[in-house]
DNA sequence: CGGGTTCTTGACTAGTTTCAAGCAAAGTGG
DNA sequence: CCACTTTGCTTGAAACTAGTCAAGAACCCG
């Protein structure tokens, strides 16, 4: 893993997340614990990779600013994005707790993280029971999205499948206050649009072609917007959950 | 959800898991805490539903004996199985955590579970750092798990698709003794193996003909033997990893 | 202003689904 | 105990979705 030179340290007192609405805060006994479970912090520019799989990591993190998406590689060169990353998620837990990361992870934007030393894992656990509950709270979530997007690789039709992941990216971003006015700033290209779809990347140019003409998205700059949500929905058959304020650690 | 008359308890002293060398010891204290968390017992019939999409659950459980599956459907009547589910493995973590269970899970055999009580899950947390260690060790394997299924539905083909599960299925029977020979007892239909591959009924029978024509595999009683591993393998391009003794609950 | 990505489009092909029909095994009721 | 039904498996043919090949256009970067 190479990136760039360490920033001087943001201190947890002015961490982007905490100002967040969209996550739930922290008690002064918590944020004691992270700031000393926390190691550092790391840029990452667009492009790297953060992970790699089938190596242990010594490390968890969070990400502080930035986009990336975790995936998985074969012999023979296919890949398969597996979920995208952002703000607030935590990354490398598999590699923490099982013994080799399964999966890779790589930057699509320039990207800030906080660094957590896997050694003292086991001290979260001891010593803060509500940030190990916080840590399940996460892994279930990360269940959850894959279970979804296991149904669209499975059983939905390409366009189904498009149309269901903007929705699901825009309101991802939209939780964390990223996506203002339906335009989703993602910065990604069709060909790992397609390669987290399992589709081709000519197909999956035509079926972006095909929502366009319907009028209800554009696609532009390496990123989207959501022209006609309620048509895309239709679609995609998605609807929309409140979502409350989240932990993170 | 509709089960059998609860059986009478086993009690944790006799518990399958704890007898099998497949599963990590528990000392006594965590033993004892274990027994305070469990409500009890339940059996489930084959075919009857364990966990139902959209409710909230207010009991976690452990599967004792038996296979079940976990799965989402759609309002249309498409249907895609997530994972299997088998001795040692815990379900209703979801719900559990979040607040609504994202799918469903049903019995494909009779089935045997050890129930928890929700309500009870802080005090493991609080308690025991190191079965709540446990339960996010447990979560990620899952994760691990979607992770895979997920690049082959995403990237593999029909064929590589059904050798691989094949020999996942067999492998994660073998772990806990229970696919002597390569035989592997799983009571299933064809229908259930083209949900969980994002195939179609025909195209699944087919491609499992194309396996047994080349002497791979035979199926036959729902259920299937494993006749030259390693061209499967070849096939799948699956290699085996040794397994350690794993934890449950 | 080149040279390299990324995007676009058309033509052809392959893999997979859908439709349709028949068979075998297991269960059900008279 | 035997018709009758149901469920799961099997097969062929036709239709279609998505993949591959190929080539050109647009965009980005140095």
């Amino acid at each position: 893993m190479r990136h760039s030179t360490p920033q001087e340290s943001t201190p947890c007192e002015t961490c982007p997340l905490r100002k967040n609405p969209a996550f739930r805060p922290f008690d002064a006994q918590q944020l004691a614990f992270v700031k000393s479970f926390r190691t550092g912090e790391i840029a990452v520019a667009a492009g790297e990779t953060v992970l790699s799989q089938g190596r242990a990591s010594d490390s968890i993190y969070t990400v502080l600013k930035g986009w990336g998406y975790r995936y998985k590689s074969l012999d023979d060169g296919r890949l398969q994005i597996l979920n995208f990353i952002m703000p607030g998620d935590l990354i490398g837990l598999q590699g923490a707790v099982l013994d080799e990361m399964g999966h890779s992870v790589n930057a699509s934007s320039d990207m800030v993280l906080c660094v957590f030393n896997r050694r003292k894992l086991w001290s979260l656990f001891s010593e803060f029971p509500s940030l190990a509950y916080d840590l399940t709270w996460l892994a279930s979530r990360e269940e959850q999205l894959l279970d979804e997007h296991l149904v669209s690789l499975g059983r939905r039709s390409a366009l189904e499948r498009i149309a269901h992941v903007l929705l699901l990216l825009h309101d991802r971003a939209a939780e964390t206050g990223a996506a203002p006015e339906g335009r989703m700033p993602y910065p990604f290209s069709q060909q790992q649009l397609a390669d987290t779809l399992g589709l081709s990347l000519v197909h999956t140019n035509k079926t972006l072609r095909k929502l366009t003409d319907r009028g209800v998205m554009t696609w532009r700059d390496r990123s989207f917007v959501l022209t006609d949500r309620d048509a895309l929905c239709e679609i995609a058959k998605y609807d929309y959950a409140e979502k409350q304020p989240r932990p993170f650690i």
